[in-house]
DNA sequence: GTATAGTAAGTGTGATCACACTTGTGGGTG
DNA sequence: CACCCACAAGTGTGATCACACTTACTATAC
């Protein structure tokens, strides 16, 4: 069942649609970090060149430099004798390094968004919110994911700063393979609807101070949540499945 | 003179030298790195695969990887119909935005790193200070600048807080390339030496607010200086030197 | 002098190849 | 059963090539 999951998560990767006007290492780019960030890579899992680009279907060359471009933003790190480029495991100090540092950049974010917020900006926001609710009450962990993202960084994106931005999309590539395990923890959505709901009160009565606190809240249950997650071992490392099979050829 | 300082900049970087159990593309990737780091690349300089794989004499493979780990670190940027990669030149508005992510992250980071800092980390610290300061008299910019980021590197990786440090570095990826502006400003350099002496003093007392507010007064007099080097049309822009010249062959 | 067209040189992109090394599997031996 | 070895398959790495497109330069015409 495990891997039939991921068989479908793989599945929806490829092949990739060529667009008039963009390199075909930008779109795997995109593809890559978007299932990074939604969660749909899991930690150690290994990103084989060649079974990207078969699924894909590409040489391995834009893989490559799509991939070298992960490396860089932190998303992927090199493993092993072969040098696969893997999806980080990530330490109990590595998840409250980048949890404090989530708690910085977020925050303060989140401060900068609410000083220029727009109603247009507003109702996507609520859009998000209102996704999320309803995947939260079907249980829809991916529906829920995706829009957790988009709930947060639609508010982020507010603040019109876009090297900070790109600061904390760096980071939720690093923590995105992780929020699958913490719906294994039985209070986290609901926790952490909480505090949406809080984030989304502040940003309707403009008030700063308010969000600042429900997102920190957010971060920190989040953290403690894959803190839990570490210590019952359901951090949901995976075997590589991206890495080509021996006897299936 | 503009050229032949950029000349005997990039002669510093080559040829490669191969080293055991390193990939040539990670050596690639850490001479450039380093470069952007020190200052020896300026914004708008455009980096070209050919130029490079020539200078360092490998081939254009490793220097591709390479320079799509440093786009994804955000120290290159795409560029122009062709797609070169090039240091980035920063608006106003992005140096603001970076200046205010540098203020919470290495504000936090100086505070973090106080926490447990040794005396042999104390003692390069003071070292990279000493140097510092020799520099500064002699008008030495290069040692100035090398020793600038030493010292502050220093200090935060004693926070032993690897993906903080991580995010630090990127922001110094951008930034490095416009440090050689700022001592166009005739009083940015001591005052640059006076925060650091603020922070070495609040290091030795072990006064966290203190060497935070050292920190955070160097970054905004950093930022003030390279704003004065935007508004006098002095960040050096460069034209690409690192593209092959069509009459030199 | 300016504008245009043509050409050469430069740019990155994607494809493919060969290689060195690693990883995984199966069989044999103690 | 555990260990070792051989071999096959898989891994990334670096090299090279051809191509499409861009940029720069030169010559010509007005």
């Amino acid at each position: 069942m495990s891997e039939s999951i991921q068989g479908n998560g793989w599945a929806r990767l490829g092949p990739l649609l060529l667009q008039e006007g963009a390199t075909a290492q930008s779109l795997v780019y995109e593809k890559l970090r978007h299932a990074l960030i939604s969660g749909h890579l899991r930690p150690g899992e290994e990103i084989s060149l060649r079974k990207v680009a078969s699924i894909l279907n590409v040489s391995v060359t834009p893989v490559r430099e799509a991939l070298r471009r992960l490396e860089g933003d932190g998303g992927l790190e090199v493993f092993g004798g072969n040098r696969v480029l893997r999806v980080p495991i990530l330490t109990d100090a590595e998840l409250m390094d980048i949890r404090d540092i989530r708690i910085n950049l977020e925050g303060f974010a989140a401060v900068q968004a609410i000083k220029q917020i727009g109603s247009s900006q507003m109702r996507v926001i609520e859009n998000a919110y209102g996704l999320m609710e309803i995947a939260a009450e079907n249980g829809d962990v991916d529906t829920y994911l995706e829009n957790n993202w988009r709930f947060h960084s639609l508010i982020y994106r507010a603040a019109d700063r876009p090297i900070l931005m790109s600061q904390i999309e760096g980071l939720w590539l690093r923590v995105g393979p992780l929020f699958h395990a913490t719906v294994a923890v039985p209070t986290h959505l609901n926790q952490s609807m909480v505090s949406h709901t809080a984030a989304l009160q502040a940003l309707r009565d403009r008030d700063p101070v308010a969000l600042q606190e429900a997102i920190v809240r957010d971060i920190h249950e989040a953290a403690s949540a894959l803190q839990q997650t570490l210590i019952n071992g359901e951090t949901e490392v995976e075997r590589p499945v991206l890495r080509s099979k021996r006897n299936n050829k």
